[in-house]
DNA sequence: CTAATAACTAAACGAACGTTTAGATAAATT
DNA sequence: AATTTATCTAAACGTTCGTTTAGTTATTAG
């Protein structure tokens, strides 16, 4: 047998999400990820197969990262609070890890909007999916609301996120912290 | 003397624009310019020095083209009301000329937040500071708002502006019609 | 200790990028 | 009509991109 790896795979793709968060997957470059990542060209390709591969695991790993916040969210039982809640969250994680680059799925949304790359379009179809079936199953806990309301609410709320995400890369907390309790001001 | 230009600056630059518009700035490459503004890159070059020069270009084009609904902004005497309207118009004359690219300037804002480029970075501050003052020139005809609750109710509606630009890239007309109503309810 | 082989370094690949240049073309002045 | 000269075409520039390859190093198993 022979030598093993000198990395963990799981470490360096760590680093390399945060190189992706903060620019953007066009603007990161394999050189700026070598440095970055603390490995060579050939080690990135042998354990990822290439830019777009390390992407999607860079994504993947995101996930896991906030699947934490998503599960809170998830075991709520307090309706509007807990999506309140959820916006708090993901934002003050956002904040604590580096600093303001919003969301790496809506980065990524934003980036490939125009693009026609089907694996990366699904990963974040299938992420807005599940967020806009957890916020409707919260919504629902209002019995007040008839499914109309619920729906608008939740169609609200999801471009409400959606914007918060992409204006968490260049407003203060502050500003943030205004917008998300005038956000919920109006259900 | 010698011939003159076969092609009008100002045309050239509205294809510039509207292709920068929907890809960023650096996912539009001189290649795709010269076919869609349908002049060669010599002549690219001649008229607007290199591709940031275009970009500027197409910036300044942009600016004109909303300025009108700007004006319209500006001269309203409803208060809110025109901010609202203000927020539809926008959305509308986006809708209208291609589809789905949301507005440039916010495109711009965040493909240049982690850039160094402080050209671009100065007209994108002008033009949002033209717009606060312009959203607190409006609340402030409620009297009853002091100037704290103006403060804040101007940073939510930039920031909802903001995130609505960014949204109005992968979000259907209704959704962004249902937005503008569910964010203007409580102000 | 030796042999085998995976992981490493570093150089080179072709393609595409933004930009420049040399030469052909065509319109305006004399 | 001849001459001038700005505008055009098209090819090439040097860089950087993502990716591949050849050759060296080091660790593990027998």
């Amino acid at each position: 047998m022979a030598r093993k790896k000198q990395y963990i795979e799981d470490e360096v793709v760590e680093k390399a999400m945060n190189l992706f968060w903060k620019n953007g997957y066009e603007a990161t470059s394999m050189q700026m990820l070598e440095k970055e990542m603390g490995i060579n060209k050939f080690s990135i390709y042998s354990s990822f197969g290439n830019k777009h591969g390390l992407f999607l695991e860079s994504l993947k790993h995101y996930k896991t990262k906030v699947s934490a916040t998503l599960l809170k969210f998830k075991n709520g039982t307090n309706g509007v609070e807990d999506i309140k809640q959820f916006f708090h969250d993901t934002i003050n994680s956002n904040f604590k890890v580096g600093n303001q680059k919003g969301c790496l799925v809506t980065n990524t949304y934003n980036e490939f909007s125009e693009n026609e790359d089907q694996l990366i379009k699904d990963e974040m179809t299938s992420f807005m999916g599940n967020l806009k079936a957890l916020i409707i199953e919260k919504l629902q806990m209002d019995a007040s609301k008839d499914e109309d309301i619920v729906l608008k609410q939740a169609n609200y709320l999801l471009l409400a996120k959606h914007g918060l995400a992409a204006a968490a890369r260049v407003n203060t907390a502050q500003e943030i912290e205004d917008y998300i309790e005038m956000t919920f001001k109006n259900l």
